[in-house]
RNA sequence: GCCGUGGUGGCGGAAUUGGUAGACGCGCGAGACUUAAAAUCUCGUGAUAGCAAUAUCGUGUGGGUUCGAUUCCCACCCGCGGCACCA
């Protein structure tokens, strides 16, 4: 490195360890004392993964870290707290393949992440630090397990669960990646056992309404949106022609009922296993549709499959015979396992009968195709084709007294119509299931439940917890729970419950620890309650909630059924858990692909802090691009911010030259802090960045004309740079002003930029011919208004004149302080 | 297939209640300093044509609305993310 760069080593560890030493963002919990303003900033809980700190934590956390220092400095109360979600599949699978215990390959993970979040200049207030495998933790989740189990709210429940393999664990089904699990990419069997819930249902319209009382993306709301899948339809009741028997069918879609010609069973549905005893084809079909895994059933979507049953139902409507078919492209789990076909608006029905049409040879036997609904432009000719099945909005035709009726009113109408007819019956249909959450791995919150030699349920005591995970297993997978293991585990519960006794061998799904972090941190110490009520309220809701597009669905879905569950327990005075969110964008390898090791385009933090600095690290990753973009990594434009840096360090710290203020450089500076100002609350922090740019690039060129910043700009120089490039500014402060090192840039106050010095001083106005700039005309700010004199002034030009000879002038358009635009013919 | 999201120079990106497209940075080219290099600084840099002034084109493609469209509308193509054949 040359002489004039600053050791960013030197520098930055300098810092580090003065501020580690005045505590200075440490205490922020704030017990008994009132708040100015709060500002509770979360990161999403992080995984100590091995491998160590990636550059995409240093992107989220550097935002959240520029907005902390910002506020404080702008004299809010922040919490802006730290911890690891600690238990998890990769320490068990990494101790499963070396021995190392879980617990060792945690420790080692986290002190190694702590190091370089420290390095990196997180301001953390690590005195609330929190980890899920901690005792003192894992005691209050299973708490809130005995809460919800006193509610009902957890139960058991035997049914088919996805069993992966090779983790040897049962997955939810949200966990479930196209037939493979989600974590290890095997393929998921189904296989039958016992589990434990958590009737997250019982809040589903609360989690829906919810969504309108917080400030998150729509995007995200809508992905919640869909995951909970609040549907209305109509459940219509057909009956079978010749028999005394019914089908029900679920549909959304009964304005298109006249155009209803066959109904399909999913193999599952009872009258379609009825059907099989007598009918061998029938049978055949359920036999070969029950071997198919749900893989299967996915990748063949669009082949369709099926068998006739024999049976016809009636269509009520139109009094048609439909015949019934069994096919395994209707869900047995999802509305009723039968499904009434309209083809011509629907695609898969439409493809089902093209399937059928082939198979049968009478003609008597081929379904029809009837369109009941004209296209909006007009389109009422027969469907033949699957590119012409017609999905859309448009007019009822064909279907007696709904002809001429939008397809929303047809809904109406057409549905008062079945009920008061007795066949059809409004229903509303949810996605979503409840939530599984026992699992057969070691390291994980055990289930706080033990059973008697009956093997009935019954809570661990309340004075039993934390119920400690124990230490003498076996995590080595056997299909079994590794806490079947430990003989210290069923000796404790025989001696606590009585011979016999037996404890619960399932740990909990590790989303229930990431469930209600955010509450344990405002009080993590407590070990009389979570957290009391006074420090929950005074600091909740989450003001900034940063977290990975990864999380959209699962874990916030969790989070606000704990929040709504412990507010009617009476421990909140609060409905959602996290009134702000954002989320950071991916950052790619060089390569613009995501990082991989196998791809070998992963960049390692570490190695640039060594070579540049962690500030180096934080504002060229500030100024990649916008915060939510997904953002390739570029080696050489590091170097580019390295040497900003260097240059700013530069012309702050070399001597002042001058005591007057250079009024334009003035101007500019003031500018620059307006922008800067506005910027950072709005998370724009790659344009405040191009902005602190521009101003070092004017200061360097007023410098060459012999002017430059006083001391006390300077000193605003180095707070702007404060919440980008916090050791660099720190150093820069105590040059320029001179303070002790017990005193700190980040607890001065942020400047105010005067908005008169802020303001533009001339206004350059383009003046246009029929759209194409031909002049510019330069408007003092205080004359924009004055329409008709700029006007006059467009016309005189010299550059316009030529433009306007021999032409007549048609319109005159003047947006002030922005346009002219004058059209001419 | 469905849902969501995006497409702007050689590259990352800036600018949208419709108003000079390309801020800022990287890269590249030329120059200054230097024995030389590095570092630093200066100038240039969307494309095409031209010595130049300048002209024409230009924000995925094709249409449309408008005095004016990266921005609004319609259709389409491609990338990325998510997914549950959800009736």
């Amino acid at each position: 490195m040359p002489k004039e760069y600053y050791d960013h080593t030197a520098v930055e560890t300098k810092w580090q360890h003065a501020w580690e030493e005045a505590r200075l963002f440490l205490g922020t919990q704030k017990k008994g004392q009132d708040l100015v303003q709060k500002q509770y900033l979360l990161f999403a809980f992080a995984y100590p993964s091995g491998s160590g700190l990636h550059v995409g934590h240093v992107e989220s956390k550097t935002a959240l870290d520029i907005v902390a220092r910002y506020d404080r400095m702008n004299g809010k109360d922040v919490f802006f707290p730290v911890g690891w979600d600690a238990f998890g599949l990769p320490a068990e699978n990494y101790a499963i393949k070396t021995g190392v215990h879980p617990a060792e390959t945690t420790k080692n993970a986290i002190n190694t992440f702590r190091r370089q979040i420290k390095r990196l200049g997180i301001s953390y207030d690590w005195d609330n630090e929190i980890a899920t495998n901690n005792p003192g933790y894992y005691k209050w989740t299973q708490w809130i397990f005995l809460q919800l189990y006193n509610k009902g709210l957890a139960y058991q429940k035997d049914g088919k669960v996805n069993w992966c393999p090779s983790c040897q664990t049962v997955l939810a089904n949200e966990q479930v990646v196209e037939g493979l699990c989600e974590r290890c990419d095997s393929e998921v069997i189904q296989k039958d056992m016992k589990q434990w819930y958590f009737q997250i249902t019982k809040y589903k319209d609360e989690l829906i309404s919810g969504l309108d009382t917080v400030d998150w993306p729509e995007p995200t709301k809508a992905q919640q949106l869909n995951w909970i899948g609040k549907k209305t339809g109509i459940e219509v009741t057909y009956p079978i022609k010749g028999s005394d028997k019914s089908i029900t069918c679920f549909t959304t879609r009964p304005d298109t009922n006249f155009g209803a010609t066959f109904v399909v069973l999913a193999p599952e549905h009872s009258l379609a296993i009825e059907v099989a005893q007598e009918n061998a084809t029938v049978a055949a079909y359920l036999e070969a549709a029950e071997k198919k895994t749900e893989l299967e059933r996915q990748q063949e979507g669009k082949k369709k499959s099926g068998a006739f049953t024999g049976l016809y139902a009636v269509n009520p409507l139109t009094g048609r015979d439909m015949p019934v078919w069994v096919s395994d492209f209707v869900l047995g789990s999802f509305g009723t396992g039968a499904v009434v076909g309209v083809p011509a608006h629907d695609v898969r029905d439409f493809q089902f009968v093209k399937f059928v049409n082939l198979q049968v040879t009478s003609s008597a036997e081929k379904i029809e195709v009837i369109r009941v609904i004209e296209a909006t432009d007009g389109d009422r000719s027969d469907i033949t084709a699957t590119e012409h099945v017609y999905e859309d909005d448009g007019v009822i035709m064909n279907s007696d007294f709904l002809d001429g009726l939008s397809v929303s009113k047809a809904q109406e109408k057409i549905m008062d119509h079945m009920e008061a007819e007795g066949f059809g019956k409004r229903v509303t249909t949810y996605r979503l299931r409840d939530w599984l959450i026992s699992r057969q791995r070691y390291w994980g919150t055990p289930i706080p439940v033990v059973y008697d030699p009956e093997g009935n349920p019954h809570p661990v005591k309340e004075e039993h917890l934390p119920w400690q995970l124990p230490t003498d297993v076996d995590f080595n997978p056997t299909g079994e729970s590794p806490l079947k293991s430990s003989k210290e585990f069923i000796a404790r519960t025989e001696k606590l419950y009585g011979k016999g006794w037996r404890p619960e061998f399932d740990t909990m799904d590790t989303f229930v620890d990431s469930s209600w972090y955010y509450l344990r941190y405002v009080d993590s110490r407590n070990t009389e309650s979570l957290a009391i009520s006074e420090q929950l309220n005074k600091w909740l809701p989450v003001d900034l909630y940063m977290i990975g597009p990864e999380h959209i669905v699962l874990h916030l879905l969790y989070s606000r059924f704990f929040t709504k569950f412990l507010r009617d327990e009476g421990h909140l005075a609060f409905d959602e858990p996290f009134g702000k969110m954002r989320h950071q964008g991916m950052i790619l390898g060089p390569d613009g692909k995501k990082m991989s090791k196998s791809k070998g385009n992963v960049i390692n933090p570490d190695e640039i802090i060594e070579k540049f600095g962690a500030d180096t690290l934080r504002v060229y990753e500030m100024f990649m691009g916008p915060l939510e973009a997904d953002k390739p990594w570029d080696v050489r434009a590091v170097i580019g911010v390295y040497k900003f840096l260097q240059r700013i360090n530069r012309l702050v710290s070399s001597p002042t030259t001058t005591k007057d203020e250079d009024i334009s450089l003035t101007q500019v500076l003031h500018q620059t802090l307006k922008k800067v100002t506005e910027d950072i609350p709005k998370l724009k922090f790659n344009t405040a960045i191009a902005e602190l740019m521009k101003l070092s690039n004017a200061w360097e060129a007023a410098q060459k004309s012999g002017a430059d910043m006083t001391v006390s700009q300077k000193e605003i120089v180095a707070k702007m740079f404060a919440p980008f490039a916090p050791f660099l500014a720190d150093e820069l402060y105590h040059q320029v002003t001179g303070v002790a090192d017990t005193d700190f840039v980040h607890t001065s106050s942020w400047p105010v930029f005067d908005p008169e010095l802020a303001k533009a001083q001339a206004v350059i106005i383009p003046v246009q011919i029929n759209g194409k700039v031909r002049a510019q005309l330069e408007v003092a700010s205080e004359d924009i208004a004055d329409e008709d004199g700029i006007l006059e002034r467009a016309r005189t030009t010299e550059e316009i004149q030529k433009y306007l000879q021999g032409k007549e002038i048609k319109k005159e358009i003047y947006v002030p302080g922005k346009i002219i635009n004058l059209v001419v013919v």
